[in-house]
DNA sequence: GATAAAATTGAACAATCGTTCAAACTTTTT
DNA sequence: AAAAAGTTTGAACGATTGTTCAATTTTATC
């Protein structure tokens, strides 16, 4: 004695997603998603309750997309440090021509966003954080197969691969051309911290 | 027979940049700037044109704001990578508390602005190669001084500085306790490629 | 096929957006 | 004082914003 949903939840957070990633939280109306995502305001606000609703999960599902892809890299890799490496260069240089925007949507996100949207901007730090933790545990795994010294504490070394790849991905969007950024991620752990 | 305009537009530009870079350029409403820079609508629009054009002067008054900090810090250091050092921690650590936003202005319009603002944008890009371009002058300074080996290239440890700083603001934005921000900020001259 | 429950639609809302411009005002020159 | 030139004002513009909701359509169950 019911209907169900027609459209499929996951494409739809998926197209709002790349929309928001690409042009921002402010900068992105209902009448664009709308278009995108294809479906009437009704229907949004009954699925998502908000703009802030769409946003949220849309940061969700940016975050897990992001564990998946350090997960498949590792799955690809020989070892904990390549499939760091491996990482790095997906998100900076494939994802710098092929993405709705070269940076990072949670970096973007905190950039954004100021305490008017206090929940929204948690989630992106919260999501930050979580991205670490994975690289955390990366490194830990390097410690235990030896490729890693166990005398180095891997939070700092986690805490250090986050903030190359926020100043690298920053850094490529001011670069025109290319600049050498596969020649700077291999650097990154030939030398201190690692 | 003229009038001469009464507001000083040094000052007013000033509070704009303020607002822009707390609340981005998309969130931020003339109706903001009109009651922060104390001008009606069209005063402001028979003086900056436009949104845009206003923008845009904020702009250029935070990069020359910026280059001037350096300079002073230049004045009051010991040594250029003293001065350097210096410069890093007052906006990353300085700032971060008490400026409209820790993250840099420039690096905000990057992350915030598409190609549907593209003059904007290249402005903004050609604003961060203006200060690492200051930033490579001090290096060479140093390299002159025998302060840092002349094997190394200047221009690339320009841009690391600048990598370094993109990468600290964000990250000191996901901590809401504090990082040990100035012992990164030390280390990174302890190390490669300094 | 009738009934009921849920989902979808899209016109419409008040609010706000960036911007314009004729009128009022202020100052300088004649 | 009168005239001229420039500045400031703020009401008002059309467009767009996020959001609502009554009406309609769809589907599962009896």
């Amino acid at each position: 004695m019911a209907k169900n949903a027609k459209f499929n939840r996951e494409h739809v957070v998926e197209k709002a997603k790349d929309l928001y990633w690409e042009k921002g939280f402010h900068a992105t109306s209902m009448r664009n998603l709308q278009d995108v995502i294809d479906m009437r305001p009704g229907s949004i606000y009954a699925t998502f309750g908000s703009k802030e609703g769409l946003f949220k999960e849309a940061l969700a599902s940016y975050t897990q997309a992001g564990i998946e892809q350090l997960a498949q890299s590792r799955a690809e890799a020989s070892s904990p440090i390549e499939a760091l490496k491996a990482f790095m260069k997906r998100m900076i240089i494939e994802q710098r021509a092929c993405a709705p925007s070269p940076l990072c949507m949670l970096a973007k996100t905190i950039a954004e966003l100021t305490n008017e949207q206090q929940e929204l901007l948690q989630a992106a730090k919260d999501s930050l954080k979580a991205m670490e933790h994975e690289f955390e545990k990366l490194i830990i795994q390097a410690q235990d197969l030896g490729d890693v010294s166990t005398d180095k504490d891997a939070k700092k070394l986690a805490r250090h691969i986050q903030i190359q790849i926020s100043g690298l991905r920053t850094y490529s969007r001011t670069c025109d051309g290319d600049a050498p950024l596969a020649e700077m991620i291999d650097d990154i752990f030939n030398h201190y911290p690692f």
